[in-house]
DNA sequence: GCACCAATGTAGACATCGACTAGATAACGC
DNA sequence: GCGTTATCTAGTCGATGTCTACATTGGTGC
């Protein structure tokens, strides 16, 4: 039973559980059903607003809940009864929202794709407009939105717990976009004719991908890298820089 | 054994389970269990040979299990109890041999990072021995390992389902090892000072794992890169010629 | 006002999972 | 032979995802 722990605030809810039980298949008395409505509600929300059987955002309060428990145990210890606790509902409920915990993951990854889409616009408008300039920004904001939010960055590609709808392939696209754009501008600045343009996108996304990726999940590759977010932003500045040679390249080298 | 049973290779089991529930906590009768273990042998193995209570080879079967069910399911669909049945043998067998499923997969990973480790000497030592063609050979086989064993190259950095044991570490620290050799000798061959050294290893492994992770786990990065293991083997030569420049760097360019 | 309805939430059932335990069996050293 | 140890079976427990039946609510149409 959902109730079974944490005395205080669902003892209610386990009470009328167990009068229920007792009853065995009678049905559920009004008065006992209206309590546990009312005290699971103030369980669920802290505030002394007026409170209902409905939630009122239940969809908001898992994904917040959905967060919380990605970033306490990561996406493998992520349950839905457990986002449905922390919302303080029954674990039934988020099937109404999300249909199953596939489609909160997914609802889940298309924000936070949208997350890193603001992240990348926000530091490429920031950064100067230099073409190469702004292909580091980008490239930096990838990064660290993938160290800000390491369980967020993990899920967006674990593709086999998601469902690929229309909204998170759109939003999936956008940095792929990024990236792009920072690559034909630098293409142009050089005067190049546009060969290899896939190559030199690929190229960025690969060593912004890999580096995320591997600072996240290796351990030896931790070792390479100088601890702190300053010194990891500066190394990875110093990449970026030595494979500059390769987007302004107008053929292959060698 | 006395009971035909042909049926299903299970039903002994089956029915000696039904008849110490009957029993209810009786002794089992060492007749019925004789009988369970000798058609649980044979439904594990397929020969003719002599069966016993043991099944001979239980860690290797378990692992061609994983292996197995990796390659059908992917990390997250694989079970204890799934390796177990495809080993014909009961469900908590395979912790005498690997302690719990954290278990299973580290030595799992270990056994795969030799595999990587082997297909990157093999490559290495094909190659031509000029220094930029060791580094794009041992590249091109980290890369293709990923391809070939997706399931296997996804475990092994899924470092939240593992246990950092010292054989852990140690073979997976091997394809670090190969790499920086690589950038160590174009450093010697191109008179460098040893400068940068760590950054190039990184950009090195950062671009390799880069690729092998997008192109596995994103949908969009599949579509910069052409398709067939041929073309796919093209474009990663091109991405590693086109960053050249950046492990020959006695600076940072611009 | 009010009856109905779709949306939302609760509670229980079911199969399955990982982990643990007690006990059965086999292999091996003496 | 005999005892010790390793291996395997079968049962149990709590937890999970999903499904279903039912309760509650807010709104919509009349």
């Amino acid at each position: 039973m959902s109730s079974s722990k944490k005395a205080s605030p669902k003892a209610p809810l386990r009470k009328a559980a167990l009068v229920k039980a007792a009853l065995v298949k009678a049905p559920i008395r009004k008065t006992a059903a209206r309590k546990a409505k009312q005290s699971g509600a103030a369980a669920r929300r802290k505030s002394a607003a007026p409170h209902s059987y409905h939630h009122g955002d239940l969809r908001q309060a898992l994904l917040d809940a959905t967060e919380a428990v990605l970033l306490e145990k990561g996406v493998d210890g992520l349950t839905l009864r457990e986002c449905a606790r922390r919302a303080g509902v029954s674990h039934g409920a988020p099937a109404h929202h999300f249909g199953d915990v596939r489609g909160l993951l997914t609802a889940f990854s298309t924000i936070s794709y949208a997350l890193l889409d603001a992240r990348m616009c926000a530091e490429r408008s920031a950064a100067n407009p230099a073409p190469m300039d702004q292909l580091i920004a980008t490239g930096i904001a990838y990064v660290e939105f993938a160290l800000a939010h390491p369980a967020r960055f993990r899920l967006m590609f674990r593709h086999e717990r998601l469902t690929a709808t229309p909204s998170l392939l759109e939003t999936g696209a956008r940095s792929y976009t990024h990236l792009r754009e920072c690559i034909e501008q630098i293409d142009a600045a050089e005067g190049g004719d546009g060969t290899l343009l896939n190559e030199k996108t690929a190229l960025a996304w690969t060593l912004v991908h890999g580096f995320a990726t591997l600072l996240l999940d290796s351990q030896g590759f931790t070792l390479l890298v100088p601890p702190g977010k300053a010194a990891v932003r500066g190394f990875l500045d110093r990449l970026l820089h030595l494979s500059s040679p390769g987007y302004r390249a107008s053929a292959l080298p060698e």
